[in-house]
RNA sequence: GGGCGUAUAGCUCAGUUGGUUAGAGCGCUACGUUGACAUCGUAGAGGUCGUAGAUUCGAGUUCUACUACGCCCA
């Protein structure tokens, strides 16, 4: 074995070599129970984030933990066609490369640009994915776009529609002027901006005066159609019903009476323009005010807005209007605003209110079901806090829109007869269902997040009656981010309910949002997101994993860099060297997985700690991950692994190794732990581990570690747990810390031999520390270890420890000041301590209401604490003389 | 404006149902390294647990208010 971890050369064999085994196909005919997770589908044009990272690496843990369980696990993968992200994409690269946009091309060639485009990149995230090591079981991936998935589509749309849960309507909508489309309420990303109040006189038509209203888009007035006045308004009362002359239109708008105006805020007269803003719409319903669309999709202005304006953008339009009215000494004043505008998700411009016809999805009846299902406890959320945000949007859901005004998606099946101004809806188009008439499919395709809602089971092949639906459905765990709560994990409940009757999965893990170290989130354009690839190939696969478990604590965010990821590296690098270190005393011990009890009690000392530490930490292990609490679980490991099994087992089992006699025990239970421990790893750092056990030849050739047992209660079946045992081996510990402490402060180089006498404090602990001297004498690197309850104390180096007093008798070599510095700080901690010890035990209120057990520690630890506070008293003593 | 979260060592974070004088990793300091591992070892320095109250025999942990920061919704 080389010196160091080498993941390159590694982890490429691993993939091939589970990929070639089928060891992570999904068999629903097993006879196991089931245990599946379907993925969060990366859009089919992305590229790995730390994000996904983070995500995959997580649903990995599961599905090979639970593999390992002994369950039928089957991990769903697949890819989103992300209709208004890939569409764009594609024509920017369209535009590059040859100079043409989608008008050019025409819908159904620019459709066949973007499938070849799909076919030609969009397998990256995919192989990036498996560059990870994901256990996902390829031969079922899907995307959104395939025939099945589609068919499923356009099965929902048209039940929903029958039902009526889907319906068209002119509405007022949020459109994104860089996309050209409708968006959903969820779509649009509020963002606090520095903008100005405007703030206008209109004259009353009468010549009576004017009335002043304020408005942050002086644009939009070019379609105002009314002035608004609170009627309880007492300064407006007699204006109510006269009209204004709206400046640069020539138009002449009413007076109204409306709620709507505030009669505390600004003039208490506002403006109305129904077609550019959703309140003033409300209003215009209401007051049956005239509708005037001023611009164009792409927000530049319309003929409506005036012959001046037209062709200009709206920002360009603003200032226009402003200067103008300025111009006629309309333009009262101008105040600094905070405000806060809907920017579109996709185009990253200020999203513009617009009425147009739409399709919507009723949610009102879908959510009802779905809001009971987590309050009764089907759906469990982990941490559990995300409900109250999904309670709340769900208790206030809006109407979907789910139309948008793009080519690449599922197209909107609904068809319309001009002739008759009838509409059908319809799995198949009306000529191939022999509808008579002429008819026109309606242009737009589905939102993204349509098709995304029924993944969970148009990935197992509904609407067929499928084998994987019968065994899989619901599946067990989804994985995902808090920031698609409503836009996938809401709308993934509601449709698994109404559509398979069952809740879609039982358990919801959000994960942590990942930053950088300075706190910000990553993003392309600050550039501050790490590649995934390059940090694997930096650090290797399971380090990037490990390191990125281990730092993501459950809910909250993640400061991230590449340099954490030497943490992983490092321990990788460890469990490696342990494993050389086995390597090194030959081949694997014979039945070294058959531990029997009998096995356990004839172990040294050493071994039955090790052992007994080793079911301790299988349990936690265990627990943790039942609990989602995967960095919990990681830190656990890491513990044992390097700060119990290397500190102090490696080197105890070096004692037991070099005798003939124990040796063959000894590699036996250093294999049985060593396999555990890299069983334990798996989940997490599925390469290395799967080579160790190779290696080591704990896992015949063409077999895998996934296929082996994950470690356990079970292991209570061997080893017996003794308290006495676990604390004298750390008070053992603690001497030899002692012991090389000592050796430290007096610069006694490792190659140098010395003698240690031990004093214990009692006799249990002397009795227990004789039995040790072979394996102590080794850590402490000295030649005599000697436990002498009699020994009294001299000018000699020591140390005081709760255990005890060790000693190192060197001839001449002792540093008197030093030492008496040593103790007297001791002494003036245990004076403390046993001052503080002692007002608690003779508080009455103490004695009288703490639980007895929690008053005998607290006795037993003062007489403790008073023993070692004498110790170090006669030392002090005896160097004094 | 409403909701949620966070505040513990220089940095990033652990800290179970309240019960020893609060821990880890990284960083820092000193020493060391011919046998698994310098991607390492041994030892060490470093904190009045955001502020103010309350409950309690006892609060990092429970409650209230406040401050700061972050996120979500309108």
């Amino acid at each position: 074995m080389s010196k160091a971890y080498e993941p390159g050369e590694v982890e490429g064999k691993w993939r091939a070599a589970w990929s070639d085994s089928g060891v992570f196909r999904g068999t629903p005919a097993s006879g196991k129970p089931p245990f599946s997770i379907v993925i969060p589908p990366p859009n089919v044009t992305g590229i790995l984030t730390m994000g996904h990272v983070l995500n995959n690496t997580l649903q990995d843990i599961l599905i090979r933990r639970k593999k390992m369980d002994g369950l039928e696990v089957c991990w769903f993968p697949g890819t989103d066609h992300a209709g208004i992200a890939t569409e764009s994409k594609v024509e920017r690269y369209l535009r590059e490369s040859e100079g043409k946009g989608r008008d050019d091309l025409g819908r159904e060639e620019f459709i066949r640009r973007v499938w070849q485009w799909k076919e030609d990149y969009g397998g990256t995230i995919v192989r990036q994915l498996k560059q990870l090591g994901t256990g996902c079981d390829w031969s079922r991936e899907r995307f959104t776009l395939d025939s099945g998935l589609s068919h499923a589509v356009r099965k929902v749309f048209v039940e929903l529609y029958n039902k009526g849960l889907i319906y068209r309507g002119k509405r007022m909508i949020n459109w994104c002027p860089a996309s050209k489309t409708a968006l959903s309420d969820e779509e649009v990303v509020y963002r606090e901006v520095h903008g100005y109040f405007y703030h206008f006189s209109y004259p009353l038509s009468d010549g009576s005066g004017a009335l002043e209203v304020a408005t942050t888009r002086p644009e939009t007035m070019l379609g105002d159609s009314a002035v608004a006045v609170n009627p309880d308004d007492q300064r407006y009362k007699g204006i109510v019903g006269k009209t204004v002359d709206l400046p640069l239109t020539g138009r002449r708008i009413p007076v109204i009476a409306d709620e709507h105006a505030d009669p505390e805020f600004g003039t208490g007269c506002v403006k109305i323009t129904p077609a550019h803003d959703p309140n003033d719409f409300a209003v215009g319903m209401r007051h049956g005010l005239e509708v005037i669309n001023v611009m164009n999709p792409d927000a530049t202005m319309n003929q409506a807005a005036g012959e001046e304006f037209v062709g200009m953008d709206r920002f360009e339009c603003r200032e226009k209007v402003v200067e103008m009215m300025r111009k006629l000494k309309l333009l009262v004043k101008v105040c600094d605003h905070k405000h806060s505008i809907g920017y579109s998700e996709r185009g990253d411009v200020p999203i513009e209110p617009r009425v147009s016809e739409q399709w919507f999805v009723k949610m009102r009846e879908l959510a009802d079901p779905a809001i009971a299902a987590v309050r009764d406890g089907r759906i469990r959320f982990h941490p559990e806090r995300w409900t109250k945000t999904y309670f709340h949007w769900m208790e206030n859901i809006k109407d979907w829109c789910i139309s948008r005004q793009i080519w690449w998606g599922h197209r909107i099946p609904a068809w319309y007869n001009d002739a008759d101004g009838e509409t059908y809806v319809g799995m198949e188009s009306p000529e191939d269902s022999g509808v008579e008439g002429n008819w026109r499919q309606d242009e737009d395709v589905l939102d993204t997040w349509f098709s995304s809602w029924l993944w969970p089971f148009s990935i197992m092949g509904w609407p067929d009656d499928t084998e994987d639906i019968g065994f899989f459905y619901p599946t067990d765990v989804l994985v995902t981010g808090p920031d698609i709560i409503f836009f996938w994990v809401a709308r993934m409940i509601m449709a698994g309910l109404e559509f398979m009757g069952e809740a879609p999965f039982k358990d919801v893990y959000f994960t942590s949002i990942i930053r950088d170290d300075k706190g910000r989130k990553l993003s392309k354009s600050l550039g501050n997101s790490p590649d995934p690839l390059d940090v694997i190939g930096k650090y290797g696969a399971d380090a990037l994993r490990f390191s990125i478990i281990y730092i993501a604590p459950m809910g909250m965010d993640i400061f991230y860099s590449n340099e954490k990821c030497e943490l992983g590296r490092n321990f990788a690098n460890k469990l490696w060297n342990a494993s050389r270190f086995r390597t090194l005393h030959g081949p694997v011990a014979d039945g070294f997985e058959d531990l029997t009890r009998e096995n356990f009690h004839s172990c040294a000392t050493d071994e039955k700690w090790i052992l007994s530490r080793l079911l301790l930490t299988a349990e936690s292990v265990s627990r943790a991950l039942d609990e989602f609490r995967f960095h919990e679980a990681a830190h656990t490991l890491y513990d044992f692994v390097w700060n119990e099994f290397c500190d102090w087992h490696v080197e105890t089992a070096k004692v037991v190794l070099s005798d003939e006699s124990s040796r063959d025990r000894a590699l036996k239970i250093f294999d049985y732990t060593l396999f555990a421990i890299l069983k334990l790893l798996h989940p997490f750092m599925p390469y290395v581990t799967e080579e160790l056990s190779h290696q080591l030849g704990y896992v015949t050739d063409g077999n895998s570690i996934v296929r082996h047992h994950y470690p356990g209660a079970e292991i209570r079946d061997i080893v017996t747990l003794d308290e006495s045992l676990l604390k004298g081996t750390n008070a053992k510990f603690a001497i030899v810390r002692a012991g090389r402490n000592i050796r430290a402060s007096y610069n006694i180089p490792p190659s140098k031999g010395v003698k240690f006498i031990f004093k214990p404090a009692d006799e249990q602990t002397g009795a227990f520390i004789e039995t040790q001297t072979d394996s102590m004498k080794v850590l402490m690197r000295a030649d005599s270890l000697v436990a002498d309850s009699k020994f009294a104390d001299t000018r000699i180096p020591s140390s005081v420890t709760d255990a005890g007093t060790l000693y190192m008798p060197l001839d001449g070599l002792i540093d008197i000041e030093a030492e008496k510095r040593k103790l007297l700080g001791q002494q003036k901690d245990l004076e403390a301590w046993i001052k503080a010890s002692r007002a608690k035990l003779s508080n009455p209120n103490f004695t009288g209401k703490a639980p007895e057990k929690v008053v005998s520690e607290a006795r037993a630890k003062l007489a403790d604490m008073e023993e070692k506070l004498s110790r170090v008293k006669g030392m002090l003593t005896s160097l004094e003389q």
